[in-house]
DNA sequence: GAGCCGTGGAA
DNA sequence: TTTCCAAGGCT
């Protein structure tokens, strides 16, 4: 019965959905007034408490699309404490998407080291160039322009055009979905459950501030509808929350139950030359920490260490090495990689594959978190 | 569509 | 300590 009421709700929707009248049909005449109620409230909350953020523009001024830009690619799965920073970064070295361009991969992965998901940083880059290349320079302004660059997936391009332009539409991100789900009750597991739950939130579509919209939305699921303790009791929505008011707002959205991480080892080789510079090497472009820089390590075995024979071959030169005691774990996404580290002394003029780095210019380099734990490991055992 | 792709902080 | 998760995109 959950499912009927679900259905019901949704036709509903569809056939008082204001944004697929034709373009002259009179705006705000066939509203649902409960959606109506749900914007208008929203709105006076945002102009209460909205979050100062120095991405965002100031209350009633236009914000900068590459900031905007900027800003979302690096809030991808990425929170705004983590964010900060980096942001400030990267704007004061390259202060328009030109500036950008006109750098090099590399300097903008040392920049992005220790953001993670290293392919938002190769993808950012390529867009600058597009845009540059293709578009003058200048962002396109619609949902449909934007999805086609690189690193724009439906929901950024929504949040751009939303945000930076005033385009109707609205982004589908973590937070509106936890919103939108717990609104309208929704409580088919994700990700089966985000077609419904899309399907709600294009009904909250306006003209009327949609930028503004969006990034309220946004701090109301950041502040308030918050995914384990939602404060519904300060919530400029509760009135119309179907999940507040049947009953357990906490349980939405309903996710599928998580894989098992599983555990891989390798071993990592410190190998430093007679001038005390670390031999690394640059990662191959695609894949796992794709273009950042390392230390030579075997593979990344699932289960188990690697084999004697395996470390043998796996070592960038042929001498002895002595074993740093403890060792150094990093979780990724998908498992949890737990290092040895075997340290060594190269001869002079020794024949390896990589380059050397002194350990003073460390940070000139694209070193990804895992790799410096690597380092500290290293650190905390001195010879 | 399901798996891959980082990291750090909160509960 | 473990689990969850944060303004997702790509293949």
């Amino acid at each position: 019965m959950a499912s009927k009421k679900r259905q019901c709700l949704l036709a509903d929707l569809c056939s008082r959905d204001d944004h697929r009248k034709p373009e002259h049909s009179k705006m705000n005449t066939s509203i649902d007034p409960q959606v109506a109620r749900i914007r208008a409230s929203l709105l006076a909350w945002y102009d209460a408490h909205r979050r100062d953020l120095p991405w965002r523009a100031k209350s009633g001024v236009r914000a900068d699309p590459y900031a905007v830009w900027l800003s979302e690619i690096m809030l991808q799965q990425t929170t705004v404490a983590t964010v900060g920073p980096y942001f400030g970064n990267f704007k004061a070295q390259w202060p328009t998407v030109g500036a950008m361009a006109a750098g090099s991969l590399d300097e903008i992965l040392v920049a992005w080291q220790g953001l993670g998901y290293y392919a938002r940083a190769r993808n950012l880059y390529k867009c600058a160039g597009v845009v540059v290349s293709e578009h003058g320079g200048v962002f396109p302004e619609t949902e449909d322009e934007l999805r086609k660059l690189p690193g724009i997936g439906s929901y950024t391009a929504a949040a751009i055009a939303s945000i930076a332009f005033d385009q109707p539409c609205v982004p589908v991100d973590g937070n509106i979905e936890r919103v939108t789900a717990r609104l309208y009750d929704i409580d088919i597991p994700l990700p089966k459950g985000k077609k419904d739950i899309h399907a709600a939130a294009q009904s909250f579509i306006s003209k009327d501030r949609p930028g503004d919209f969006a990034q309220a939305m946004m701090d109301l699921g950041s502040g308030v509808c918050a995914p384990r303790s939602p404060k519904c009791d300060i919530c400029p929505l509760n009135a119309d929350c179907q999940a507040y008011k049947t009953g357990n707002p906490a349980r939405l959205p309903v996710k599928a139950p998580k894989k098992i991480r599983p555990e891989r080892c390798c071993v990592v080789f410190w190998l430093e030359n007679a001038d005390g510079d670390v031999l690394m090497q640059k990662r191959p472009e695609t894949g796992l920490l794709g273009g950042m820089t390392g230390f030579v390590s075997t593979s990344w075995r699932e289960g188990a260490w690697p084999e004697p024979t395996e470390i043998e071959t796996a070592s960038p030169l042929s001498i002895e090495w002595a074993e740093i005691p403890g060792e150094a774990v990093h979780v990724f996404t998908h498992f949890r990689l737990t290092m040895r580290v075997l340290k060594g002394k190269a001869q002079k003029g020794a024949n390896v594959d990589g380059f050397w780095v002194a350990p003073t210019v460390f940070a000139e380099h694209a070193l990804p978190t895992v790799m410096k734990k690597v380092i500290k490991l290293v650190g905390e055992n001195p010879s």
